[in-house]
DNA sequence: TACGAACCATTCGTACACGACATAATCGTA
DNA sequence: TACGATTATGTCGTGTACGAATGGTTCGTA
């Protein structure tokens, strides 16, 4: 890729990081009341799709780092939306399980969302090639070894 | 849109915010020596391209909340690479500017950036596509009027 | 020209999110 | 079978990010 096709990936960069505050505020205006915030969103929708999984596992799925989750369970679980239990199996590992409280706390906040995204009225077609797009992106960034630069004389 | 679209743009609120976080975990690899975190780095960059603006100004340009910008900006400030200076002509404004010393830092930052990006090796025709159509998703996001949903009993 | 409306920056409280580190459990191999 | 390496979770410090509320400044209009 030439340096000019690098310039789009700092505007992807960019829209994607605007982008993501974006929906952010619209997810935060349509389901707060209930408590609930986007990334708890996304952790209920992960244990509805795929059943209980240990916290590692919640982790690689939702991109989000074990030790952000952590503390998020714990508060959850408090509200009783999941559980947390020790693997027998496996002393290391905390299996994370939706319940009733958690399901329903979901279908309903899933309902308003898709009534919202609905009047935005995304192109289906774009909407699918863009998915694929990031799915692809978020692999090479996985992936990929960054440079790194160091500069001493400059904090901040 | 139909219902089966509308899983299409949660699938892409999902991919956009995970994402989000690996870009954010590539950027903090890769200049996080240098004291600049993804954030800095879309100050300076849009300071550059737009010159002095007042913090409502580069609010709306960086997607970002005046009250982000307002602690963080000062923080920049104690380290030298913009000054904030009230506006004599309306003194309720506070005018940012990019120094010497936070372009030069943002020129270094932005050239290994540049290398990390082209080892990724995106797609350019894919890659505008996408930037054209987050674009488009992140303004209907900005007009639309969110519905909201009201829980009583459960709270998280 | 006075005064309420609108605008701008800021502070505050709360909620992710990460890297670095700590600790406990399990695994591999000598 | 012991013991270093690996894995899983959790704690801590720091850094965004937002909505709500605050306190000046300016604007519009009576």
């Amino acid at each position: 890729m030439t340096d000019a096709n690098d310039q789009f990936t700092q505007r992807l960069c960019f829209n994607v990081y605007a982008t993501n505050r974006a929906f952010g505020r619209f997810y935060q205006a349509t389901i707060s009341d209930t408590g609930l915030t986007y990334p708890k969103f996304v952790i209920l929708n992960t244990l509805k799709d795929a059943g209980p999984l240990a916290i590692s596992d919640l982790s690689t799925r939702a991109g989000v780092e074990p030790n952000t989750l952590s503390p998020l369970l714990k508060k959850m679980a408090g509200f009783g939306v999941l559980t947390r239990e020790r693997d027998a199996k496996d002393e290391r590992r905390v299996v994370i399980s939706l319940t009733q409280k958690g399901l329903q706390l979901l279908q309903r906040a899933d309902a308003v969302v898709q009534e919202g995204f609905a009047e935005l009225d995304l192109d289906f077609k774009q909407c699918m090639q863009a998915v694929r797009f990031l799915e692809d992106v978020r692999a090479r960034l996985e992936k990929a070894d960054p440079p790194k630069l160091r500069v001493d004389d400059i904090t901040g």
